[in-house]
DNA sequence: TCTTCTTGCGCAAACGTTTTCTCAAAATTA
DNA sequence: TAATTTTGAGAAAACGTTTGCGCAAGAAGA
């Protein structure tokens, strides 16, 4: 790497001399400057960013984040609010651990030994043990999952009350069978999501129904298809993610019921690009994940300050009813 | 902010056995360690990212990567493949122009500012004078769009040839009037993509008909209905995105006509999360985006080396055939 | 001609770490 | 007890910049 100072031995003037051309700060003659600016370039000179972070004043923070897989919009509405948060201060660097927890811890260390002022973990599968190890070090936000160690703060959402208000729709509607589509044990965030609906089919009297599935588009065909098959018929449907719902409304049309006519669906993230654009458009709980996000990144930069004194926020989710539940 | 100096004040310890202490790694008593851990902690202290990567050996990269919007599938691949490219070696700096011009300009110039050791532009609508410009200083690499600079490499994906593979498959499917939604003068792919299909037509004799129109689901809903409504039948589209193909299939579906069997539709980008979860999955054209991203971070770490002797790849997509287009 | 101002440039400190050497004191061995 | 090794800790150089200050030489003014 070239620098500063092999600019000013082929040139003869000094190193402060060469900073200041190149900077166009200093006091000089358009020659010596040209001259400089010249050799720099031919050098193919690229300054250091640490030095020179380094040496000026105005210090720039770097933010760490760190998400299971980019390509899904819900981290990638969630990266988006982080960057909101960090408009021109910080610097974000994106950790992408491809769903593999093994990186994913990995990229946890990393950041400690990067020395990112402060990282937002989204949605981890890491034991708490490493987060509150890290978290000695470097201060933490986690996202999406509750985390019981000290300076760390959790972002995260009501999956329960979302569950509730979307299941309530449905019986609201008039739905008589409604069944839920999730519940694996693996995430916490299902479990929390089956819990809601479980309260809302008991305060209206009707009987719960509740298919393991997992997360995926064809978990939901399958189950869904199986069960018609069976004859097990039912006229609502409460969905893990928008995902399962899609997958249990081609399985609903493939045997010729009628959506939402026969069976109303709900899924869940409402993922904007998916759920507007099926026919019929699907009705979704709505996280706010971007302004979570943005959310994550304040509080992180209020925790690197050493101002914060918050240890968990929640958000609660929304309602947006569409096509595939709307009244009969 | 709170520094190896100050944690050396109160413990009463030199800075070298503090720093050493927080790294693990010279040698002391487990008191004095615990001693200069515990008021570290009580102090908040946080590295100095640029310090410390200016005083350790190992320097790491830093890459920015400018996207227009990462909720977009395509630029979320776009990251993923640079962060592959990226691995252990460099961190990587993710900015959002929020499809925004001004923010984007703004970036690339505070890209130069801050340092990074790169960048690669994702699909960008600034002028060649400005990317020129920043180029002398920083190494640039630019995604789906040609750029004659200097210095910079262009990666981009034969969207005339995605475009005639795609018409040639309807014509082949037996489609007598294939309309071709897009054209949008204002995006180069999207002018390369309507001479695409132009060639293709010409070729088999039929009739070129191409609707101007956006590039979102709107677009395509509001244009294939107004041209319905109009008595204008066409049983086949090829249209210009993902999103628009839905739009338009959506439009045929309320006109009462039925898809592949009345009109086959392809789209274009192949949203793997879209394609597939819609009734009837949507044939579509694929470009190896992640595989274009890794390309694109490695050509830039060769031209930061200053070993690259390339300055542009092509890439060729693929027809991905679903039920929307299936042979009649 | 003598003073004051301006111009062009370099010296050296500073930024906050890491890391290699050094060295006294304590512990171990002979 | 003397020689050797181990342990705990500090001094100081280095990383590549920026920037305030100083200073000589030339220009301008009196």
């Amino acid at each position: 790497m070239v620098k500063l100072r092999d600019i000013a031995q082929q040139t003869g003037y000094s190193i402060s001399t060469v900073s200041k051309a190149l900077s166009g700060k200093g006091r000089m003659s358009d020659e010596t400057r040209n001259n400089i600016l010249s050799v720099a370039k031919s050098l193919g000179y690229t300054p250091d960013f640490y030095a020179k972070s380094m040496a000026s004043k105005t210090k720039t923070f770097v933010l760490g984040l760190i998400v299971p897989d980019i390509t899904n919009p819900f981290f990638a509405y969630l990266t988006r609010g982080v960057e909101r948060a960090c408009g021109e201060a910080c610097l974000l660097v994106l950790m992408d651990s491809f769903r593999s927890l093994h990186r994913e811890e990995q990229l946890i260390r990393a950041a400690r030994f990067y020395g990112v002022n402060g990282i937002v973990v989204g949605n981890s599968r890491v034991n708490d043990e490493l987060i509150d190890e890290i978290s000695k070090y470097v201060p933490v936000v986690i996202f999406d999952k509750e985390c019981k160690c000290d300076n760390v703060v959790s972002i995260v959402v009501d999956n329960y009350y979302g569950a509730y208000l979307a299941t309530k729709h449905l019986v609201e509607n008039g739905c008589k069978h409604i069944i839920h589509f999730g519940g694996t044990q693996e995430l916490y965030v299902s479990l929390q999501r089956a819990q809601g609906y479980e309260a809302a089919i008991k305060e209206s009297g009707l009987k719960s129904h509740i298919v393991r599935v997992g997360y995926a588009f064809d978990d939901g065909y399958k189950a869904a298809k199986k069960l018609l098959n069976e004859r097990n018929q039912f006229d609502g449907a409460f969905c893990m993610n928008d995902l399962v719902a899609l997958g249990v409304m081609k399985a609903l049309k493939e045997e010729g019921r009628k959506v939402p006519e026969d069976a109303a669906i709900v899924g869940f993230d409402d993922d904007k690009q998916l759920c507007e654009v099926t026919v019929p458009s699907l009705s979704s709980v709505r996280q706010p994940v971007e302004m979570m996000g943005e959310t994550a990144g304040k509080m992180l930069l209020e925790l690197i300050n050493g101002q914060s004194n918050t240890k968990k926020v929640i958000f609660s989710p929304s309602l947006v009813v569409r096509d595939s539940s709307a009244r009969r």
